[in-house]
DNA sequence: GTTTGTTGCTTCGGATTCGAAGCATCTGTG
DNA sequence: CACAGATGCTTCGAATCCGAAGCAACAAAC
């Protein structure tokens, strides 16, 4: 099957641990503060923050859950649940009436707002207060050249639905 | 309430966000490969995993939970379902019988193989391929720093029971 | 202008997740 | 030894999450 016997030194397989280990626990903090602060999920701050810094504060659903990297279904029922608390607004888009364009409301952006000092001040503490001003330029452009290489490689057999195969 | 108004720069603000897209995308693909190679989740892949890089094959509930950043709960729910699978085994630690542990069986460590080729080529193809030696080695570096830290820091705000307090 | 295929979103069912509460076992104190 | 507190795990209920299936609006081909 696969035809990579190639095994990683421990620098490799310290570089992915820590990564998934670092992500775990900063998403965990990060998750408690939000809540508290604004009852808030990472997903729906993730959310509110993206439409926020959105030139005209919406977004279509298909784009919000790629931003966040989010199954079409989980946002369906998170932007319900926006829409509900009246953070954001959903209508169908004016030239395409499948697509629906959600868009964050004053509301929305007031809890932003109130729940935004205490965010920073999590990563303050957890993420930049240990690294020097190279260190976080390092995970910049490393992580960086990481995350467009993975935003551009295919799904991984999985986008086969293109061309008429026979 | 938050005494913190400072606000990141771009370099700061990009870090933090590919941290969170490449740990995502990364998890993503993974999950996906591990689901069809052995039908595991992401989490019973890290118990399995660490269970199998254990001397003995075996650790506590508690010890695995924090391995792995996650709630008791679930973990009580993973390992049920690892254990009706007949992938690890439970029983009441011989010294505190409280406490219960887990281990690794062979078939588990079969599963474990079955699954590994795969995750090493998800691995290296989406993680270290587009890297170089000196960026593994940046990201070795820091994040393992991070980890550190994280690891060190009281669950903010959450500890305050030790002491008698007054 | 149909027919066929694609795309965007939602609904549905089931799996996973967490925190709070509950139960046992240990550990100190007197 | 009895007791309060701590510790380790599980159960419980509710929230969240995903993929598959379904539905409606577009697009392309003829």
């Amino acid at each position: 099957m696969a035809d990579t016997p190639r095994s990683f030194d421990p620098t490799e397989l310290g570089a992915y641990f820590a990564l998934i280990e670092v992500s775990s626990l900063l998403r965990h903090t990060v998750e408690q503060q939000l809540r508290e602060a604004g009852d808030l999920s990472y997903v729906q701050f993730q959310l509110l923050a993206r439409l926020g810094n959105s030139p005209d504060g919406s977004y279509r659903m298909t784009d919000l859950a790629d931003g966040v990297v989010y199954s079409r279904s989980g946002l369906t029922y998170q932007a319900q649940s926006l829409e509900q608390r009246g953070l954001v607004t959903r209508a169908p888009s004016p030239d395409d009436e499948r697509s629906t364009t959600v868009a964050i409301t004053e509301q929305g952006r007031d809890v932003l707002a109130k729940v935004f000092p205490g965010h920073i001040a999590v990563l303050d503490e957890l993420l930049f207060e240990p690294l020097e001003r190279a260190d976080v330029e390092a995970l910049f452009d490393v992580l960086g050249r990481l995350r467009d290489h993975m935003r551009a490689a295919p799904p991984r057999s999985a986008a086969p639905r293109r061309r008429k195969t026979s």
